[in-house]
DNA sequence: TGAATGTTTCATGAGTTCATGAATTAATGA
DNA sequence: TCATTAATTCATGAACTCATGAAACATTCA
């Protein structure tokens, strides 16, 4: 992951609908969630929500998969697990800090 | 870490420059790095890099410490750590993935 | 086909963020 | 004390973010 991927996820994930969002699809595992499903459990409006989901799936840290009238979205781990590589890379100048060993296995 | 300050450190380095700082400081170890050394490494004006440093510094991700008519700023490890841990928290809904033993030595 | 459902898009406006440059504060050394 | 250095604070204005509600689009079912 780059910067500018990574600024990208940092940016939106820093809202609280967003990284409710984003926790909740995390919770649910790859099965994920209708767009309407997270907008009743998280009480956001359609619109806004649509608009927090287009921006988690800019920054590549949702997917989406459409299922005949609904949008199915998950949450991307790939992307979760590169963005926090990104931020542990170099941590403590190289020296062994036990942050640096982050091989996920759910990806 | 709490979700208000997550979303403090979320938003703080959801900034080039900021991300710069702070990965600069990150590499620098606990040693850190004056402003002026800062400002100099990143091609920053004085005024923009003290907003961005209280930005940082208001999310907990960095701590400072006159030397005098210097201010060292160092990197918080713990706050990385902790922004780390909740991002990774109940990751998969709590399966083996990898990612959840995050217990830092370098803080 | 027509109505209902699920989701997105768009325009608007309030609020926020950020870069810039001038002014300010504080510490050092001649 | 005076000049210099280090860093911060402040005001300004441009750009961006985001919530809201109306409209549009696509899919399903009667």
């Amino acid at each position: 992951m780059d910067t500018a991927q990574t600024l990208m996820a940092l940016h939106a994930l820093a809202h609280d609908a967003r990284l409710a969002v984003f926790r909740l699809l995390v919770q649910a595992g790859p099965q994920g969630h209708p767009a309407g499903v997270i907008a009743t459990r998280l009480g956001l409006a359609p619109s806004a929500l649509s608009f927090h989901l287009k921006e988690l799936t800019r920054a590549g840290l949702l997917v989406q998969q459409p299922a005949g009238r609904r949008i199915v979205y998950s949450a991307s781990f790939e992307s979760m697990h590169a963005l926090i590589g990104y931020l542990t890379e170099n941590c403590c100048s190289g020296a062994s800090c036990g942050v640096e060993s982050l091989t996920g296995a759910c990806a």
